[in-house]
DNA sequence: TTTTGAGTTGTTCGA
DNA sequence: GTCGAACAACTCAAA
């Protein structure tokens, strides 16, 4: 409101080409498309960051998230200031704001990278329009998949909904190449009347509560250097162990987009090309993202996924929805060691290893027969990696309900999980100290039986 | 149109 | 202790 209220300034630089860069889940200054095409066509490129009050107050939003996006805004403002631009904050309605923010800088273009969520889509439809009918053109662009949804599509042009057939087809296209960093034109910096600095995360209505790991595009890239030197090579064994912590590390720098797709894979290509024993494992790794591309084109072309199942029959399942036994899943105080070590260590580091994700959330559905869905806004508070369509993907996959789905009698032994891939309980001792002796809680429900429960219980859809 | 082969990550049971 | 079969049927992808 206080934006439209301000008179409309004439722009400070009336001779120049300005152009808007509209900064969102791409945090970076390297290999960012949109970005470097603003930079390579307009005489001046005003960054701008747009606070959404929508998203912020969303019931599902991840408190951790917040801080980290926080602290990569505030390595980007500073890597924009070193390369000669400025990096404008503002904080209200995206449509108010952006009007705001174009008719203030008279920018003849906007860029941003497109965003595949319903919501997402909605808005930069919005903003698109907007910004047509002021006169300005819209540049948006691929950047945070390697291949888009229209990209990867049958021989009869309709969409994949298993992965391994999609993973084959996306394997046979030619991937996008990395682009240039970019600098910006000092002398023609755009100073914003409305002055905004960057809010820490209290002052946006979030406490944190957890230590965050290394935040923005430089720590992004040392993450990347470090696994592709270590565990990459040995990624598709090593990947299962919690207490290794093997994994990658990544997927909170690809969400906020301090790290590129186009990177990640490149880089592990290269070391492929090195290191030819290690292939198996580049595959496996590679894999991983082809898993991030196929779930954000399951939610492209079928956005009911993000409030119902994806099969609509599974709407049908009776779920028990017992609240006592999903406070003591969310708390960590089932009995089962693996299951309380995972969900505390997603309480107290706002991430949980992989393999530990695919048991708690076997767990919930199947032995405490909870809607996937508790499980998957519990997710959604509390990861930094927080996504939606790979959480809501990895959430249906759990309970059965989508396409590609584990088949509904596989269902984990939390025992046996934890013997075959914490057999020394390293894993469960650094969460769960108490795990081994008598004060350590009973099992909240005794998995033989639910397991033959729930069976019958899927057997009779 | 019809047919055929295949599908991320498991567990349990009995020989 | 090890190994293969059963779990049970269904949908998708491609020929």
């Amino acid at each position: 409101m206080q934006a439209l209220r301000r008179p409309v300034e004439r722009h400070p630089l009336p001779l120049m080409k300005i152009a808007i860069h509209w900064f969102r889940c791409d945090l970076r200054l390297s290999d960012n498309t949109a970005l470097r095409a603003a930079v390579t066509a307009s005489e001046v490129v005003v960054p701008i960051f747009i606070f959404d009050p929508k998203i912020l107050k969303a019931p599902e939003i991840s408190a951790p998230q917040v801080a980290f996006m926080i602290e990569c805004l505030r390595s980007l403002e500073k890597n924009i200031e070193a390369a000669g631009g400025r990096l404008i904050f503002r904080h209200g309605p995206v449509l108010q704001e952006m009007r705001a923010v174009l008719q203030e800088t008279g920018a003849h273009a906007l860029y941003f990278n497109r965003d595949y969520e319903p919501y997402a889509r909605e808005r930069d439809e919005a903003v698109e329009k907007l910004a047509l009918s002021l006169g300005i053109e819209v540049h948006t662009h691929k950047d945070s998949v390697i291949h888009e949804a229209q990209e990867v599509l049958k021989a009869d042009g309709g969409s994949y909904g298993v992965f391994t057939p999609y993973s084959r087809a996306w394997r046979t296209l030619a991937k996008p190449s990395v682009v240039p960093a970019v600098q910006f034109s000092r002398p023609a910096r755009w100073k914003d009347p409305a002055g905004l600095a960057l809010p820490s995360a209290k002052e946006l209505g979030f406490a944190c509560g957890i230590s965050l790991p290394p935040a923005g595009e430089r720590a992004a890239r040392d993450r990347l250097r470090k696994f592709a030197a270590i565990d990459l090579l040995t990624y598709a064994k090593g990947r299962d162990f919690p207490a290794r912590d093997a994994t990658s590390r990544l997927s909170p720098h690809l969400r906020l987009g301090t790290l590129s797709p186009r990177t990640v894979v490149a880089t592990a290509e290269k070391v492929g090309g090195e290191h030819l024993a290690t292939k198996a494992s580049i595959d496996v790794f590679v894999n991983e993202l082809i898993w991030r591309d196929f779930y954000r084109q399951i939610l492209w072309h079928h956005p009911h996924v993000s409030t119902a199942c994806f099969r609509p029959q599974y709407d049908r399942l009776q779920w028990e929805n017992n609240e006592k036994l999903f406070a003591a899943w969310c708390e960590g105080r089932t009995g089962y060691p693996l299951i309380d070590a995972g969900m505390r260590q997603l309480n107290t580091t706002g991430w949980m290893h992989n393999r530990v994700r695919m048991v708690v959330a076997t767990f919930l559905t199947k032995d405490l027969r909870i809607s996937w869905q508790w499980g998957e806004r519990y997710f959604m508070q509390k990861l930094i990696d927080a996504d939606l369509a790979s959480n809501n993907g990895g959430w249906q996959w759990s309970a059965g309900t989508g396409t590609d789905a584990q088949p509904w009698f596989r269902i984990f032994n939390p025992s046996s999980q934890a013997q075959k891939f914490d057999p020394e309980g390293h894993y469960i001792r650094q969460f769960v100290p108490e795990a081994d002796t008598f004060t350590y809680t009973a099992p909240i429900v005794d998995h033989a039986r639910q397991r033959i429960k729930t069976l019958a219980f899927y057997r009779g859809l």
